[in-house]
DNA sequence: AGACCGAGG
């Protein structure tokens, strides 16, 4: 059997001669389920030449603007169900600028992405003719291109919500957009419980009225509209094209194979200038696949289109993601393997054929052991619509499901919201923060399980960030500063513990490290020489004094391109990295944290990540073997760390991340009187627990 | 003895 992530051996690859024919028999029509398109023929109609004017006046939305108008006067909240191309993110904020609704402030629209933030902020601005920034603006982290003039403001949902920190009535906006609402970020679950407050305060106290317009594509209606007390439902008309459904005929056991199948089937049988899209679930199986295919490409039988094939995921860098944009050479068939990064932020023109796995990498998140676990699981039926939704953006397309219909049904309707799939120290660390009376009741869209919630107290608890006084939770002085950082709590802490151990300047440099995705660059096929050049960074102390090298070292040389490139350091990310570093000792000079620098000294760093992280910590078994020191857990070293191959007697670890076995990621070399000079009582308190 | 879905501040 061809091992998950391994390159299949020549006697399962599929004999293209007599090929399995996925679509010609195993695969089974279905009915039409996309929407229809809209009336005229569902071709996207060119835009006239005579400006944004008539542009704006072509969307379908435009039929529908006075009655739109007259509803969003009169009603404070509303939803607003419409697919894509429908244009209501783009017209409905115009709309009501133009229809004088909300003048008094400023319209707020909200975004689960950045990229999607700057670039309808700098479409709207153009179909207004005004320069970014003034009329319309947009604020993400570390951009703000806004002015007194600033009427119409796109943000990412995150920012809207930290700025509701530092004000939860939100009183300079007159109306809050939240768009993309069915995507159920964590965010923008939390804002539908902020904004939804401070409407109801802003009325009680007779200031300026909040209106409130949910926007999402179909789904979730009623959740919606029953959430926000039975607010009327908006329906505007989109523009997708029809898309023909196919679904294998059997269960496949081998999603890989099928995939694989379905590719070279379409290959052979279909003009090659119409461009593949297959939704796997990971890095490494994406590139075991696109050497795969490479090599299948390579021995295809004469009068056979070749093939360019592109692996799509986040960490690849930009250069490469850029890559599927681009047309492949004239004859040549493109075939993007992506994971579900291609699903919703990542939007690629010319896509005929999806072939959808049915499968997606999604975290889990269980209250009791605290774990989170990485695994290969199922998509909802949403999720499959979207997948679906890919092929048909420009013209119509065609999809194959990788599973049978009879599966489909038994897929869930929805994916579970982000919130109920988190720890939730920072949203409970947030929810104090913004002086919601009662936590622990809070009036959530879809409610976490108790559970997760206690276990994120309990956290919040040892970290001092909340203390419980005559039956209520409240923040203490540092849970209040803890707020104040875009970061985890048990991060924030480790930062506001810094000066003790009189090491904050390189606390602040890891804890930067730590929140970007990587700043290391590991091309699978350049291993060797990935680890030779990264000999000379690596500590034996840890991951966290290691990557403190590379840091100082990329600093010396100010940035160098070629010096990132020779040594397979990601520059994107480590430029990220200095950007937060500057925010987050920002954020501490108004604290009147002092800051200071231990310079040679790592004893002090790895003291205060011992201090701030003792309930991440393992020990080595005398069998060899790691446990937790709290619950004794077994966990593992992560291969991508640089003690992978020792055995140090206690470690402290940013995360566990449970695949195959439950790794422990990011680790630092720690000494066990440390940890229970840290915290007696919770060292204590879990041993009474383990010995009953 | 061997590996990392995707956003966001």
């Amino acid at each position: 059997m061809p091992q998950r992530g391994g390159e299949l051996p020549p006697s399962k690859r599929p004999k293209l001669a007599s090929a399995a024919a996925p679509f010609g028999s195993s695969f089974r029509r279905a009915m039409l389920v996309m929407p229809p398109p809209a009336p005229g023929g569902g071709k996207r109609q060119p835009p006239p030449a005579s400006g944004v004017e008539s542009q704006r006046r072509s969307l379908p939305i435009f039929q529908a603007r006075g009655t739109l108008l007259g509803q969003l006067r009169s009603l404070d909240r509303a939803i607003l169900i419409g697919e894509t191309g429908s244009g209501k993110t783009t017209q409905i904020p115009q709309y009501l600028y133009e229809g004088g609704i909300g003048r008094q402030g400023v319209i707020a629209v909200t975004q689960p992405r950045r990229v999607a933030a700057i670039s309808l902020a700098t479409r709207v601005s153009d179909e207004k003719k005004t320069e970014l920034g003034k009329l319309v603006g947009y604020t993400v982290r570390f951009e703000d291109l806004t002015s007194d003039e600033t009427k119409i403001k796109f943000l990412t949902d995150g920012m809207l919500l930290r700025e509701a920190i530092g004000d939860p009535l939100l009183h300079k906006y007159s109306v809050v957009v939240l768009d993309e609402a069915h995507e159920r970020t964590i965010h923008t679950d939390v804002l539908f419980g902020v904004v939804k407050a401070a409407q109801k305060k802003r009325k009680d106290l007779g200031k300026l009225p909040l209106k409130v317009i949910v926007m999402s594509a179909t789904m979730d209606v009623d959740q919606f509209s029953q959430y926000f007390n039975g607010a009327p439902v908006l329906y505007l008309e989109g523009r997708q094209h029809p898309i023909q459904i196919f679904y294998a005929k059997q269960p496949q056991s081998d999603y890989l194979q099928a995939a694989l199948v379905t590719i070279f089937q379409i290959h052979q049988e279909t003009p090659s200038s119409q461009d593949i899209l297959v939704f796997l679930t990971g890095q490494e199986e994406i590139e075991a696949m696109t050497k795969t295919c490479r090599d299948i490409a390579k021995h295809l039988p004469d009068g056979c289109a070749p093939m360019v094939v592109m692996p799509l995921y986040a960490s690849l860098p930009y250069s490469q993601q850029f890559r599927v944009f681009q047309a492949a050479p004239k004859g040549y068939r493109k075939v993007i393997l992506s994971t579900n990064i291609a699903e919703t932020s990542i939007t690629i023109a010319g896509i005929k054929y999806v072939v959808d796995t049915g499968m997606v990498k999604a975290k889990k998140y269980t209250p009791e052991s605290g774990l989170e676990v990485l695994a290969v699981q199922r998509v909802s039926k949403a999720q499959a619509w979207q997948r679906a939704g890919r092929a048909g953006r420009e013209d119509s397309g065609l999809c194959y499901r990788l599973y049978t219909e009879d599966e489909f049904e038994k897929f869930d309707k929805m994916t579970v919201p982000e919130i109920q799939r988190c720890n939730l120290a920072s949203v409970m660390l947030h929810l104090l923060a913004l002086r919601i009376p009662n936590i622990l009741t809070f009036d959530f869209m879809s409610k976490p399980s108790p559970e997760a919630i206690q276990a994120a107290i309990e956290q919040l608890a040892l970290l001092g960030a909340v203390e419980r006084k005559d039956d209520q939770l409240i923040l203490t002085a540092l849970g209040r500063k803890m707020a104040a950082f875009p970061l985890e709590p048990k991060f924030s802490k480790t930062i506001l513990l810094s000066p003790r151990f009189h090491c904050s300047e390189e606390i602040l440099t890891i804890v930067s490290l730590l929140s970007v995705d990587s700043v290391l660059y590991n091309p699978p096929s350049r291993r060797d020489e990935v680890q030779t050049v990264r000999k000379k960074f690596i500590s034996s102390e840890g991951d966290h004094i290691t990557l403190l090298n590379i840091y100082r070292a990329f600093k010396n040389i100010s940035g160098n391109r070629e010096w990132c490139k020779e040594n397979f350091v990601n520059g994107r990310n480590m430029m990220l990295v200095s950007d937060i570093r500057a925010q987050l000792r920002d954020i501490c000079l108004k604290l009147s944290i002092p800051l200071e620098s231990s310079r040679s000294d790592t004893g002090n760093i790895r003291r205060c990540l011992a201090y701030s992280l003792f309930m991440n910590t393992a020990e080595l078994q005398p069998d060899g073997t790691y446990a937790t020191t709290d619950t004794h857990q077994p966990v593992a070293i992560h291969p991508s760390s640089v003690l992978f191959h020792c055995k140090p007697a206690c470690v402290t670890y940013n995360e566990l991340l449970h695949t195959n076995k439950c790794y422990m990621r990011d680790l630092c070399v720690v000494d066990a009187d440390w940890l229970y000079d840290a915290a007696p009582e919770y060292f204590r308190r879990k041993l009474r627990a383990a010995k009953n």
